[in-house]
This record gives structure tokens, sequence and C-alpha cells, in this order.
DNA sequence: AAATTTTATTATTATATGGTAATATAGTTG
DNA sequence: CAACTATATTACCATATAATAATAAAATTT
């Protein structure tokens, strides 16, 4: 039997968080320490509204953790291992190209052979 | 420097693929192996088109192997590799709960104390 | 306290997407 | 070829969500 919907929603939840590009950009930008939401929207170039209601879903979810700091706040990375998964899926898509550049030089050389001895 | 939107779009375009419940559900009926689209349909309770539609994204995404044979179309996973990411996320929600329900006990050990000499 | 800065929220719009019914397409069998 | 089965596609609706402008709220400075 299939696993239940009750197991697979919360991954899946959690994969929705890191499917959007300006989600990921936030989150890259906290790679290096704590970053003020100010410095988020320079880095990022991202809108303020829509860099805020973006780490209010990350800090939701529990990847980002919000400390306030005068007039500032200051959100830092409370999950590095999202940045692990990430890394995963790069690798993974790096594995693709490669394989396909090679499945690329395979038929060159194929039609190299059909040119020598065409037939 | 952040990581350029070139580099991470593809990564959240991953993701998405993985963010649906519906296709996780799919995604899970082919761990034992190559099913038809009925077996699916039967496995997971979807609709027809919804089964036919997310079976489409899923090939599109490289995900899945698509195999025509008769009157079916046998589908199988293309990527192992999605399992293991379901699995660390699945790990690390775990560990949530675990520390989560460690701090309530916590919390509890605290109060007993406060009840026993009290002020 | 007024002005300024920083962040959050609300309202709105545009777009994307999941689900379903209906239809089309393709292969199989009688 | 007609009937049937399996899959794909189309059209449609409902919902979700990203982005932005405008406004609010909170802290700081003058």
């Amino acid at each position: 039997m299939a696993l239940p919907p009750t197991v697979l929603a919360p991954i899946a939840d959690y994969f929705k968080v890191l499917s959007e590009l300006s989600r990921l950009q936030v989150l890259c930008t906290l790679k290096t320490g704590a970053k003020s939401v100010t410095e988020i929207i320079a880095e990022t170039g991202l809108g303020q509204a829509n860099v805020s209601k973006h780490l209010k879903i990350l800090a939701q979810a529990g990847l980002v953790s919000r400390t306030p700091q005068g007039v500032s706040v200051y959100y830092e990375i409370a999950e590095p291992f999202i940045f692990d998964l990430c890394e995963l899926v790069s690798d993974r898509l790096a594995k693709r190209l490669a394989a396909q550049s090679e499945q690329l030089k395979q038929l060159e050389a194929w039609q190299q052979t059909k040119a020598v001895s065409p037939q």
C-alpha cells in the first residue's frame, strides 16, 4: 500500500516553501549570516512588501528565525539543512547536463563514422 | 554576492514538481516498480485526467519514464534520487517533532518543580 | 512630539495551477 | 469495421499565490 497523504503532505509542503525562486534568493542571501530586511532587499532586488511576505512564509515554515533589533529585524537561517537539499538537487541537475552532453558527443562520433564509410 | 536566478531557478522548478501531494502519491505508487496508468489511478484514488496530467509533468521533469505497451502505458521512476530527497525531508520533520516533544517535557518538569516548591 | 526609518499588513491584480467533465486518440478484440 | 478499453487532451472552474501600491505600526532621531 502507498504512503497515506497524512505522511506525504508535510513533505510536499516543505518542498513548496523551497519551490519559489524569490524565496531561494532570500535564503541564499542569509547563507553568509543574519541580515536585516533592508539588506535582504538590497541584495535580492526584490520589492519590500514582497520580501516581507516571503520572510513570513520562511519563518512560519521554521526555516529562518526572526530577531528584532531596534528598528530593524534580523533574519537568520534556522535550518542549514536546506542548503544540503539545494546542493543535492543542483548536483543532480549537473549530472543530467553532463549525461546529455555525453550523449551528444556519442551522436557526433557516430555521424563521423557514417561520413567516413557512407551506406 | 548571491547566486544568480539562472542558477536557482532550475532548483526551484525541481522542488516545485515535488511540492504537490498528488504527484508525491503518484511517485510513491511507482516505488515498487513500473505501473500502468490504470494501476496508478486505482492505487491513488485520483481522477484519470488528473493522473494523466501529473504523469506528464513528472515525465517532462525527467522524474519518470514512459513506455507504451499495447493499449496501456507504463510509467517508471527514472530518478530514484527523489526518494532520497523525500526521506531526508521526512527525517528532518521527524527530528523537529522530537525536539518539540522534548521541549514540552522540559516545560512539564519545570512546572512540577514549581508545584513542589512554590515561590 | 514631529519627522524619519524600518518593517508588516492590507487590498488588489494578474497569473498559475489543481481538479473534473467531456472529448479525442490509439490500440485491441470480436 | 464496430465495439471496447486505456490514455491523452481540451475546456472549464475554483483556488492559490506572487507582485505591487498604499497604508499602518513601531522604533529612533532631532
